[in-house]
DNA sequence: AGGTTTGATCATGAACAAGTGATATTTGAA
DNA sequence: TTCAAATATCACTTGTTCATGATCAAACCT
């Protein structure tokens, strides 16, 4: 559904949002709680932050935090730099342009259901994610 | 959604199934008419083959035919020999364990999408979407 | 039998995603 | 002012997907 990145950066947002007083937290820190590669997390959560999700502190005790409250902070956005949500990839087939006037042969029935993965996206919020808890690490 | 290759897949097989008589449709025919590239498309039939969703004859006025009506062949058949779907892969955080006891973060919200995605491919058949009409060409 | 049409297979390469290691740059604090 | 901690970049390797071209093998037709 999403690619590896994009749930890497899920994880991230998620747990800088469980932070409690929302002090910044390091990479390094992050990558070992998460069980994600150091490095390759570095490069997703500087994205992250020239998307507008996060905002970075440099140098001693620095690290992430959010950029915004986290309920201002759809699940669209921290997956929208990595990956191409259903806001425009509709078509089940692949085509470029399909809607209801150039319908593929799959969409009257996926159209259903991409609706609501997009409406999944686009409504759920950071904070609700933290209010139900549940496991980020690797396991 | 679905990688390319379950998408030239789904397009071949319901253009298969359209053929009037149901007879034998050549793999060279299927990649015009899909704008597939054809020795990749030739690659993707045998696996549908291998997989008895089609069935093949070689030689002359050969081809590629459904190896049985399409109302029993559902739309998770045609896509599970190229893509994981959400039958296991139903975290969306990519925990490989993710489940009611060791829920992740987004596991209780999610599941219902993820449910509902499922059903689809199951539930949905390829005589369904032949019923339906709408395009499987490129454009 | 021979040739043509067709699927089956092999070898290769481009593009991209994912992961690794090393280095630069900024910043706070001793 | 110097050092250390942290982010920001750079260069490179690896693996997978997508695609292309060439060749092999089976079946049908004359």
């Amino acid at each position: 559904m999403l690619s590896r990145t994009a749930e890497y950066a899920m994880r991230a947002v998620l747990l800088v949002a469980r932070e409690p007083g929302g002090g910044p937290v390091g990479s390094a820190r992050l990558a070992e709680a998460l069980g994600i590669p150091r490095n390759y997390l570095s490069k997703t959560l500087h994205l992250l932050g020239r998307s507008g999700i996060l905002v970075s502190t440099r140098g001693k005790s620095g690290g992430f935090q959010l950029a915004r409250p986290g309920d201002q902070i759809a699940l669209i956005e921290v997956v929208a730099p990595f990956d191409d949500l259903p806001s425009k990839r509709y078509c089940l087939l692949g085509r470029r342009a399909c809607n209801d006037q150039s319908p593929c042969a799959a969409h009257g029935r996926w159209k259903v259901v991409a609706e609501q993965i997009g409406e999944f996206f686009r409504e759920t919020t950071v904070a609700d994610l933290v209010k139900d808890g549940g496991r980020l690490g690797r396991v």
